[in-house]
DNA sequence: CGACGTATTGACTGATATCAATGGTTGTGG
DNA sequence: CCACAACCATTGATATCAGTCAATACGTCG
């Protein structure tokens, strides 16, 4: 449950001692600048940006118009758990309280706009809500689902943000761009790289999709898939 | 991951059916009684009362007054997560759409009264915005975090929920009444009501709780209790 | 007192983590 | 264009934490 973490960057061991300055963080290479937000509607950001860190002043509210954005919280020891990955159309970095509850940063080339703050008080409880019914249902996966379960749920909820009805060889199908890697899977599902990859290995070997280049994914039986997400179906 | 599991009651077994009615349950002995909810501000309700149930069409929601509510959804199979224990104070029911996300029951005699629709935007948003941290909070510990790491975090919670600073003894220890069982907790932690003994045992042995009568707790060294729960300090 | 529900403890098992080796892809620079 | 490095993914062998099974103890209520 401990052991091999990826290196944290400087500013995130900040955020953690407790002292962390109620300025925005600098800008680095690779960190969102804050200034061109307010010229911009919306930004095209590379892989990998951060979009806000954990403990520091309040970031606004960013809707993802393309691409993907993983929110996630660390331990100071390095653990992380990814809360959310968010698709087009999904708001990331709601929340109250003058410091960031987590991080945000993309996974892939993505457009963000932010939004401005006098959000319709209908709007902010709908996207409150959609991201707290997500955070649950996190919970009730990584309380209480095994590996394979985990994974078939992971992909059902990506094929459904990032999903194509594209099913021009069979009906039914879903193929959709995978933007995490293994290790963001493995931080979002509570498992480890290796476990996140044999599952897939499984779920191909049993028919129920299809991944070519490692970051396109196919449901070939999205019911069954399904099923094993729900724990209606062991599986082989 | 799965085997052991309580009886699922009926009305859960329906509202997995995929078909359940969007008209309330019948008021079973220990089911609230909707009627009488509105003649009254607020409601004391005998333990392991069923507040709402899962699947069923929306109820209102309900502020804690005194006592604990403990929110959970289910698996088909009866694998149970238990998402938060509301103490005095906190709202239960958040939450849009026509049906209940999630399954809610006192842990306890507590008090309940039904909160009036028109609530406050600000206080919604707040009552949501802390509901949605809390569960992610749930999200980090059940991804992250060791069996012993996870009940410090819980008893840290609940002290906090239920705690009285009644240190008639020592100074900074903090006693409170331990609503949920064991298996409540283990529902809660994901983990099983013998793991959550065991963590029970290490942290009573290493001096850092005490239990009188299973079910009031003690904080003897509430610091070095967060140092486990952050997992910056192993047990024993 | 006896019965039931709950908690504790011990012995053993098993799912997932850890450690380790290999292979594939991408990007960079000679 | 190729060689190399860096990163990511896969696969196998082994370890470990938490789960399972089982027996006992505790507490409350009839």
């Amino acid at each position: 449950m401990s052991g091999r973490h990826r290196m944290l960057p400087m500013l995130q061991i900040l955020a953690h001692a407790g002292e962390a300055p109620i300025v925005p963080p600098p800008s680095l290479s690779r960190t969102l600048d804050r200034q061109s937000q307010k010229d911009t509607v919306s930004q095209l950001l590379p892989s990998r940006t951060v979009v806000f860190l954990e403990g520091f002043a309040r970031s606004p509210c960013y809707r993802v118009v393309d691409g993907c954005v993983a929110t996630y919280q660390t331990l100071s020891d390095g653990r992380r758990q990814v809360i959310d990955l968010a698709g087009p159309g999904r708001i990331v970095g709601l929340g109250a309280g003058d410091r960031n509850r987590h991080s945000a940063e993309t996974l892939g080339f993505s457009r963000l706009e932010v939004v401005v703050e006098p959000l319709a008080a209908r709007d902010l409880e709908v996207a409150l809500t959609e991201t707290l019914a997500r955070s649950q249902a996190l919970a009730m996966l990584l309380g209480r689902k095994t590996a394979p379960e985990r994974v078939a749920s992971a992909i059902l909820d990506l094929a459904g943000q990032f999903g194509r009805p594209a099913r021009h060889k069979r009906r039914g199908t879903v193929t959709f761009h995978l933007y995490p890697t293994r290790t963001d899977l493995a931080d979002w599902l509570g498992l480890t790289v290796e476990t996140v990859s044999r599952c897939f290995t499984r779920l191909k070997k049993a028919g129920l999709i299809d991944i070519q280049h490692n970051d396109l994914v196919t449901l070939l039986e999205p019911a069954r898939l399904a099923l094993v997400a729900a724990g209606d179906c062991a599986l082989s």
